[in-house]
DNA sequence: TAGATTGTTAATCGATTAACAATC
DNA sequence: TAGATTGTTAATCGATTAACAATC
């Protein structure tokens, strides 16, 4: 019943999944294609064939159930169910994200946070261990996910070792591209790479009114 | 003699920039977009047709020259330029990115941090000044970028502060699509988007295993 | 010159948009 | 029933890949 999805439609799922969140707390029930593709900005063909690869959560000449297509996409993206997270590097991206409240809302928690050096400030509810612990911790506690916010040349090793503990999927925070077997899930989030397209942005503009 | 580019043309360049970044420091001073395409895990095909579309950097029958090619992206990037940043929103992320490091050596600059409160830890190097501030500081101060770092539901009101003090560019960290008119820049980077992705691949990889 | 490799056009593939029949 | 709106196929558009002539 579901169709190929493109990773093209999985990445506006987050933004469909927030804007019905919106609409819910302003009171709607039901939500067209045509509304929700108005408050997204794209076009309500695309809405359709968006859910349609999914199966379809629509009903014809009534619309889309918000609470319904809440439900589906949170099933979809997986975020109805708990995932723990460790963090690897306690610099300043892997402090924030360990102080970081908003996860709970999506059933993400943070366990723990390792770090080469643990003389440093404690980060609320989430222990501060040594890399030295991070086998053992591994093997006692349920990871699902491990975060990489480490400097850029230990990444690759970092990744390697979380790997052969057997966690298996990596948000990676470092500009590097990790190589690891297709078994092994990566998301790559480049705060870098984000600023550079805006300074081409920027560039771009600027150019433009120079004409 | 630059064709129209496109937005997946300009988001493959921080990755093209950083990998010729680390081929010089190998040693490479030519490349092909063979081995070019190797690396970066795209096909030579593409290498080429990127690099023409900004008007071909290469020399036939020899391949690119590194130092060339990373020099041109740098330009079109606009990163050879120095940019000065201020954050708004004193929070997990806000105080990370005001005490990162590495942003000196692609000319970004952070010169202030604000938020409504101040009794809060200084950053090293960094100011961190009241809200009640800003007008004054960016009057006085030559600011090219805005960070929105702050919550979400401020985030609109902020945008719109911003951009009636005359600062055009936007790197938004919130969870919020900002509506602001169309002569003003922004760049969106969702931490939670990234995370949802990776959700779903998660989930998608067990079900296909389930089967 | 012969070999290598780009520049550039053409072919293919995939994603978006349009159209409309199905149906609530 | 008539009107609204989805589900679904077809048409269009844009991005990627293939091919090869140009040229260093």
């Amino acid at each position: 019943m579901i169709k190929h999805v493109s990773l093209a439609v999985v990445k506006r799922l987050p933004r469909y999944y927030r804007n019905l969140l919106h609409l819910r707390k302003q009171g709607f029930l039901k939500v067209s294609s045509g509304k929700l593709a108005e408050v997204m900005d794209i076009t309500a063909s695309q809405v359709r064939q968006d859910f349609y690869a999914f199966g379809g959560f629509g009903q014809q000449g009534y619309g889309y159930d918000v609470d319904k297509l809440i439900t589906n996409i949170a099933n979809i993206l997986g975020i109805d169910e708990k995932h723990r997270l460790i963090i690897i590097g306690a610099g300043n991206i892997g402090r924030a994200l360990a102080g970081y409240q908003g996860f709970a809302k999506d059933n993400f928690e943070v366990i723990a946070l390792f770090d080469i050096n643990v003389n440093q400030p404690d980060i609320a509810g989430v222990p501060l261990l040594s890399m030295t612990e991070l086998d053992d911790f591994v093997n006692n506690n349920e990871v699902d996910i491990a975060v990489i916010t480490t400097q850029s040349k230990v990444a690759a090793d970092i990744a390697h070792k979380i790997v052969s503990l057997k966690i298996k999927n990596i948000w990676n925070f470092a500009p590097v591209d990790l190589d690891v077997d297709e078994d092994v899930v990566v998301e790559n989030i480049s705060m870098s790479e984000s600023l550079y397209v805006l300074s081409y942005k920027i560039n771009q503009y600027k150019k433009s009114k120079d004409e």
